[in-house]
Formats: structure tokens, C-alpha cells, sequence
DNA sequence: TCTTAAAGGAGAATTATTCTCTAAAAGCAG
DNA sequence: CTGCTTTTAGAGAATAATTCTCCTTTAAGA
């Protein structure tokens, strides 16, 4: 992705412009599958080699407020990130931890309307995440 | 619960009958909404005072293994523990970290449908699970 | 009762993530 | 462009949930 793409999402956050967050918003980017942190800190170093791995934490942590970025829990307990801040759902192959997202708008309109019907009584539902368990083939 | 039920769900996956997973079990039972380990241990050991925290940790994925109990994921990096194995969805408010249970027969025959008729490429589904978030009130 | 494999106890080890504290640098004003 | 202020980065220690190790104890069938 061109840099000025990059800089561009920090900026439009409000965010400073530094080379550690570039370099770590394009590795997201670029590692294109729901990396995890210590895949985001070896491809940062390739191009960016004294990166601290707090620091790699710290931007990852910043941009997951921000927006920029979703953060995503696996069944081991570790961290995953996903570049597409956007609402969606995920396919997920628990013996290879391949995850992929998965967009549906009828799907999210069938939820919606499901769920508006059946009325839950004492919760509020604010969203409806579906996690799609199974093996990628 | 009965002592006798629960000595039956152990010796009825195969499972050697000990006093500590006696405790363990029965805590699960007792904290019914999801307790973490911490919250077994501590409820355990009022009972059984000695008991081990790698002991706890043991019967719990020993319990997970032999699905009489589920390993639940939430947004911090704490598991929490799931007295009832069967298939379901989960209410999840965020704030409180509370989480529900959610049974909905239609739901799955919806999903089910609904996905049959999707036939997502290079992908079998093993099961879909609802994660619905939101705020009880 | 004896035997053996499985389970428990205690505490060290692991490991992803956060924290702390200081130095550096981004971004704005002048 | 220069200096000022606040945010950010670096380095490594700290944290905390969970697992591991090693040895002892116990469950349960013969």
C-alpha cells in the first residue's frame, strides 16, 4: 500500500505521523492474514530493525483505538490483528488457525431482522459477530 | 447438585473419581455464570483448602477434553468456564463481563439454512457460533 | 491387598503483554 | 526555520495467567 495511503489514516485520526507506525500499519497491511504481534515485529524489522517490541505494542494498541485496525482472539491466548476495521464476521480453521473475514450483508439483515423479532428481554444487543467454525479446504 | 450426579458425569466419560475434581465440578455448577479459574479456586477452597492452583488448572482442561464443561474466550486474556457443554450462543456485555447463555433452535435452523443455500467455497463449516453483544439492563 | 497407571502438590518456568522511566522527536506557534 | 511542549519510542523490568517438572500420593481393577 503507498505511504501517503498510510499516512494519510493516521492523520485523518489525529494521530502523529512517526516511522514506527507506518512501518507497523503497512505490515499489517501487507502480512494480509490476521498476523499476530510477533508476526507484525519480524516484518517490521526487516525494514526497521531497532524497533522495540513495546513500542510495536503500544502503535498496535493506538490504532485498535483509533479504528484503524480490530483486534481478534483466538482459541490459544494470543492476540491476533485484523487491517479491516470494518464490521464482518470470520471463518475460522481451528487446526490451522487460518482465519478469514467474511462479509454478508443479507446475512446481517437476516440477524438484524431475526433478532428484532425474538426481542431478548433485559439486554440491549449493540452487535451480532458470527464466528464460522470449520476447515479450509 | 448431588454428589451422586456429579461422581456419574466423571465415571461416565471414563474419568478416575478424585475429591479435587469432585470440588472442581461442583464449583463450576455452583458459580453459574461463568466463573474464571480464579473464582473456582477461591470457591473451591472453601471446601478444600489445600488444593492446588496447577491441580485446578488440570481438572479444568481435563473436563474441557472430555466435554463436561466448555472454555469460554472473552476480551481480556482470562479464560472462563462454561457449566454446560451442550452447543449454544452467548450474550456478552462487554462493560460488566457478564455472559449468558443463549439457546435458540430457530437461530441455528436459520443459520443452517441460510448457509447450506451460501455454500461458501473452500470452506466446510463444523459449527456457527452467535456472539451477541450488548448491555443487561 | 497389591499393583500400576493416573492424578495431585509445590513451586519454578513460560510467555504474551504491559509498565516504568528516560531520551527522542513530532507538530505547532512565532 | 527555530524553539517549545507534549506525545512517542526505547530498553528492559514487571506482571499474571497458565503450563511444566518432578516427586509423592491415590484410585481402581486384578
Amino acid at each position: 500500500m503507498d505511504n501517503e495511503i498510510i499516512k494519510n489514516k493516521l492523520t485523518g485520526k489525529g494521530l502523529k505521523v512517526t516511522p514506527q507506525r507506518m512501518f507497523v500499519l503497512e505490515a499489517i497491511y501487507a502480512l494480509d492474514n490476521h498476523p499476530t504481534a510477533e508476526n507484525i515485529i519480524d516484518y517490521t524489522r526487516n525494514v526497521y530493525p531497532h524497533i522495540a517490541i513495546g513500542t510495536v505494542y503500544k502503535v498496535l494498541n493506538k490504532l485498535v483505538e483509533n479504528d484503524l485496525i480490530k483486534k481478534v482472539k483466538t482459541e490459544n491466548d494470543v492476540m491476533r490483528y485484523d487491517a479491516n476495521p470494518e464490521r464482518h464476521h470470520h471463518l475460522y480453521d481451528k487446526e490451522s488457525e487460518a482465519i478469514q473475514d467474511y462479509y454478508d450483508e443479507e446475512l446481517d439483515a437476516l440477524l438484524k431482522k431475526y433478532f428484532k423479532r425474538k426481542n431478548i428481554t433485559g439486554f440491549t444487543i449493540e452487535e451480532i459477530v458470527v464466528q464460522i467454525n470449520g476447515k479450509f479446504n
